[in-house]
Parts: C-alpha cells; sequence; structure tokens
DNA sequence: GATGAATGAGAGTTCATTCAT
DNA sequence: TATGAATGAACTCTCATTCAT
C-alpha cells in the first residue's frame, strides 16, 4: 500500500498531505502576526486540525519552524529566480536586485529568523539544500550587479539576507501600516548604499549565512 | 518633616534604590539576551533579590519595560550629546553622525521596542520628555549635516531611530559576536545610504515617531 | 458522522465526562467546606486529576462555581418537586413546605451565594433556567400553603431562598455538628414565623432573586 | 517610667493607643466589606499606619481578628444594656428584644462569626468576659420577654446570636441595598417564630455559644 | 515605637507535550 | 491516522510575615 512512490519515504495519505500544508500555511501566520512563540494549539486550530495531529506531523516545535523556515526561503528564493529571468534582457542588473529586495520584504522572511538560532542542525539536508539554492541564486544577483559596475564590491549576499532578515522580523502588538512605510523606505536606503562605488569601507570580512552558522 | 529633598516624592531608602537599580540593569540583560518575555523571577534572581521586590518596585510587568526603555533612551541621548559636543571643532558633521550610530549600537536600543508597541501611554510624562530630548538631539546632529551637504534631504531621524531600534532587537538563542559583526556591516552601509547626494527618492514620507505612535 | 447524539454539541468522551462530574463534586465539598475562595489546585487534586484538566472544563473560577451552582439548584429544586408530589394526597401543604426547607439544608445551598454576586451574567441561559425552574416548583408550595391558609400572606419565594442560602453558607473552620444543631433549630423557628397568622406586619416589599439581581 | 496605671500592661504611649484604635476601626470596616480574609496591608492603609505597626499590635491576623471580634461584642452587649434600659419603664419587653435585634444589624455582628471558629481559645479571660457580659445582658432580656410570657420558652439566647452571627455575614461582592432590606424581613419572620405561644417544638437542646464552642 | 522594604510560600493560569479513544 | 483530553512544568502576581532603618 505504501511505497508505489519513487522516494524513500512512504508516500503519505492524500488528507494527511493536505493537513501538513495546511498546518504549516497557519503556523506561518502566527509565526508573522506572533512570533515564534505563537501557540501551536492556536495553530493547529487555525489549521482546522486538532492538536495532535500538528504533533503527528512535527513532533517538536523547531520542526515546525523548519518546515516554515523552508517554506519561507522557497517563495524567497522563488522571487530570486523570477528577478533573474525577468532581468535576462540586458536592463540594470541593480535594478533586479532592488525588485527582489523589496518583493522579499512579502514574504516576512523576519519569520525564519529563530531558523538561524543555533539549536538548528545546520548541516540538516533540507536546509542545507535550500539554503544553498537561495545563496546561489542571489550571488548570481550580486554578480551581474557587481560585473555590471553597480554593486560595491565589498556587500555579500549574506548582508543582504541578514538585513531582510532582522527588518521584517514581527513588532509584537504593532499594527502594520506604519512598520510598512518605515521598512521600505530603510530598504530604499540600504541599497542606495549597496550601490557602487562605495562610499566607505565596510569593516569587518563578508557575513555569509556559513560563517554566522558557524560562530 | 523628613523632607531635606526637594522633590514631591517621599525619599527612597538607600538599599532600595540600590535593589531597584540592580533590577532594572538585571532586566536590561535579559531583555537584551531573551527579549521582552523574559521571566520576570529570573530577572530578580539575577538582580540578587527576591520576586516580590521586583514586584514592589513595579507593578507589573509593563512597568519594568518602561523604565528600562527610559534608561535605555537616556544613554543613547547621552551619546547623542556626546557626539553633538565632540564635533563642536567644525570637522565633519555626518562623522559626527557615524559615530553616534555605531555608537548607540551598544546600548541595545532594540529593547525598546515593546516600547512603541500599543500597549504603552505614548502621553505617559516621563517617556514623552525622554523622546523629545533624543529627537531633538538627533535632530540637531541632522541638521548639521543636513547643513554641510553630507545628509541626504528626504531622510528623517525616525527613519534613524525605527533603524536602531529594529536591528538592535535581540535575536533569541544567539550569541553575540556574529551578529555584532553583522550589525556593523550593516548600518556601515545604511550610513552610506544616508550620504548626499541621494541616490534614489524615498518612498512615502518621512517616518517620525509621532506619526509611528499614532497610527 | 459520528453523531448518534441528538444534541449540538460534540458529545463528550466518557473519561472527560467522568472527570468532568469528579470535578463538579470534588468542588461542591470544597466550596461547602472552605467557601467560595478554596483554592482550585486542591480540588483538583481531590478529584484526582491534574490541574489544568480543571482549566480545560471550566476556564475560570466562575465557570467551576456557576457549574456547582446549577447542580446544587438543580438538587433542591428535585427536593421542591419531591415534596410537592409528597403532599398531592392533600395532607397539610405547610407540612410538605416544611419538610422541603429542613430537607434542603443537606443540599448546603448556601454554596451557590456567590451565584448572585454580581459578576454573574443572570440571563445565562442555564442560570436562568435553573433559577425558573426551581422558582416555580416554590411558587406552587407557597401558592398550596396560602390556599390553606397556613401561610402568612406577606411572606415570599425570595425570603426562603435567601434564607436558606445565607444560613448554609460554610463556616470556615468549623466542625459541622454544632452548626447543624443550631441551623435545624433557626428554621424551625423561622418557619414558625412564617405561619398563618402572620403576627407582624414585613417591611419592605417581597424579595425575589429577581430584585435582588436586578439591584 | 511604666507601670502608673492600674492594670499589669505597661501603658501605652498616647499615640500607640491611637494607632491600635485606628487598626482595630479599619480592619471592622475591612472586615465587613471583603471577609474575614482582607488584606492587611491594605487595613494598614486605611488605618493611616504602616503595616509593621500592625503587626507591632497584632503578633498575627488572629490577635486582630479577637480584637474586632472583641469590639463588636462590646457595641453589641451596649445595645443589649441600652434596650434594657429604654424597656424599664415596662412596656412590651418583647419589644425591647425586637428592637434590640433589629439595631444589631447595625454591628454587622456576622463580622467575628470567624471568632466562633475552633482556632480560637474559647478560655482567652478577654473573650470570655466580653461573651459573659454580652450573654447576661441578652439572658436578662429573654428572661423579661419570657416572664411577660411573650417569648416561647424554648428558645436561647444561643439561637439568636447565631443567627445574628449567620444572617449578617458579608457576602462578597454584593452590594448592600437588597441584602438589608432582605435581612429586616428574616428578621422580623424569625422574631415573629420566637414568639409566645410557640408553634412547634424545637429540636434538639437549647444551643448556647458554650456548648458550639466546646463541641 | 514606627516605618518602608524585603521575602518566600502559594494561587491562578497557560502551554508544550503525551495519552487514550 | 486523527482527535480530544490529560498533564506537569513554568510563569505572573499576591500576601502574610520578617527585617533594617
Amino acid at each position: 500500500m505504501a511505497g508505489t512512490g519513487t522516494g524513500t519515504a512512504p508516500r503519505m495519505r492524500a488528507d494527511a498531505t493536505r493537513n501538513r500544508e495546511r498546518i504549516v500555511a497557519a503556523a506561518r501566520e502566527a509565526f508573522v502576526l506572533h512570533g515564534a512563540d505563537a501557540p501551536l494549539d492556536e495553530i493547529a486550530r487555525r489549521a482546522g486540525v486538532g492538536n495532535a495531529t500538528l504533533y503527528r506531523h512535527f513532533p517538536d516545535r523547531d520542526a515546525l519552524v523548519r518546515d516554515v523556515a523552508l517554506a519561507v526561503m522557497d517563495r524567497v528564493a522563488d522571487r530570486a529566480r523570477a528577478a533573474l529571468d525577468e532581468s535576462e534582457g540586458g536592463d540594470d542588473p541593480f535594478e533586479a536586485l532592488r525588485r527582489f529586495v523589496l518583493g522579499a520584504v512579502e514574504e516576512r522572511i523576519g519569520a525564519l529568523c529563530s531558523m538561524l538560532s543555533d539549536r538548528f542542525d545546520r548541516d540538516e539536508p533540507r536546509l542545507l539544500a535550500a539554503r544553498q539554492r537561495l545563496e546561489g541564486l542571489l550571488e548570481e544577483l550580486f554578480d551581474r550587479a557587481r560585473r555590471a559596475g553597480r554593486l560595491r564590491p565589498d556587500a555579500a549576499v549574506g548582508d543582504l539576507l541578514m538585513a531582510l532578515g532582522q527588518l521584517t522580523r514581527p513588532l509584537p502588538g504593532t499594527g502594520c501600516a506604519q512598520v510598512e512605510r518605515f521598512l521600505v523606505r530603510h530598504l530604499q536606503i540600504f541599497l542606495d548604499g549597496l550601490r557602487a562605488p562605495a562610499r566607505s569601507e565596510l569593516p569587518g570580512q563578508a557575513v555569509t549565512l556559513e560563517t554566522l552558522l558557524t560562530d
């Protein structure tokens, strides 16, 4: 009955898959709105499943956060992919970067900040893969902009990722409208700071997710 | 009858004052490390007092957060004051701004982000006074840099305050060293984005703490 | 899908129902012995369940008190019903009233005094229904005795209910035996005062639960 | 310096006496309003003294309750004394009893119910004396009414004292107006039940405070 | 003697996680 | 497998009581 699939895991029942997806979606919303400490029971309720079902799919909170982070990373990577595709035509590669950055804000990537915490095994295969995909795409975006002489040479993708993460973290108890306005302005200034030519010398060595996690 | 003091509040006993200060210091540390939800009992333990002592001084969590925020704002304002004083000599006013920004990071101003949450009465006199002092000093820093033609004209102090707040928020479970490095790099880039001439047009109108809180 | 039940609420699991009943029983005992402030943890312990189980069934103390009060009112109403049934045979209706009163003491109706407190929503459907049932039965008892000329005409059921409530309130820290003896004597005297013909004029207008709660 | 008084205790300083009285008065109010569990700190605050001052005068809660009870008993005894005096003229002795009962309600004698609890040493000299004085006066009131053939012979002063105590206990969270109305009606009915000739036979033997406390 | 401050022992409540149906 | 129920640990806050000034 199981195992007709090609992968290693026994294939999930259709409703199980649907439940899992609903849980991840609800969790993402909850994490964005109430931070990474959002009650799991509430997430289950929002997903329309019993709490024990959540625990069947995700043995503990970290497992859930990890999957949410994976989902977010995937969506952000998709946006990077799209930005690359749209800029194939040869227009300003920095503009592609800018579009990506301002769009990525909507993914509330800050929700995955907890992922950077040391409790996560950074060699966990799926995380590793997702990170590498995302970083690869961003490197490409950066490279193009750098080669076009539009990006300061001492900036690294880690700078951008950390910025997106820290800046999009939910501010508990605050309505979104004003924060949104601040966010866009901040990123615009930040992007201006990223342009070539560099107006100062960046201290330290380039920050990569790798070094961040290895600390 | 007692009354050598000039104020209206009955003077505090020496040990009470000391305890209060120790509590605020412990709370500041805890908020920086574990966020504004850090257990109060733990804070009391770290301060070396019983938990009820904490509650005597601060009837609820908000009162404690408020006092920590006030302390942080004061220290940040002191740094702004120092930056102004040091730049009297006529050297580059943007440099004064830069020194202030990179120094202010050490105050972990992010701990007061919760202060922006709507549960706080933004007209509470002490908060109001502290904010006005801080904003006044920053306005002066900004004005000097603007007049010297070193600061993009469309930036506002609110942009800077929000940036400092959001960027220095504690990242739960993460050691500081790497984050520190990222932080400095980010702010350096951000500062470069703030320089004149502006490399783009900032969207929306200037963000002030006032508008943020009035939303 | 499940649904052999006719009601609207999803049917409870067998063990949950048992636990709930045990909690209510333990609460009733505790309220009788130690008043409405009896520690909930202790009640849970006596019921043989974890404290959180109590909170699952009753979100706060009021909810528990309410259910205990409902149970007590139901049992008291059952006694009124029985008194009515037994007196069908045409014997002295005041005697039926007396039997009811002295029997009702055993239900420790005083435990529900808190129910009269203003924190309860007097229009809550179940409370309303229970009260109306009880009052209806008592009215019938009163009517029969009045029609037989055995009850003073100016007495109202509210007088009796308040008397039962106030007199059976738990006396913290006191063993029951002596209080029991006093109680029976007091009610006997009170009943004698209720007999026709009235020996004085009652001041004020008749007290009903309704007026008590509407105040 | 001490011992100019006639008693055994060293005489108190004038302000100490005043403080003590203010504490007892505040405690009486608090017990009436919020029951015998009223926070001692609050009582001290209302009395306008520090909490430690309260503890200097009353080593624990029981000591305070005892003194409040003594004060209440004294005032009730004063009312009994007055009722006796006013009825010297030969008018209806039951009427004197009635006046006493309805007046005594105002002393909220229920506040001393806890005094009956077994934790109190019933041989404590002051309590004993106060009780004996009160009971003596009530016996006299009862005797006169009995001799005039207006009081049922099987009623005892204990019945009345318990009634006053139980009926005037504070009902937490309830406004007074309605309860007051009920109270007066109840006592009127109870008094009617006390009149001669007895309309029934009282069960058990007469309840005296003595037997209650000896249980 | 009087006071404000300090304290520890609970009480109420929430929540991640495990259990039984 | 999915679910509602159960649980104990943790946290916030209160209060009687003791301590230091």
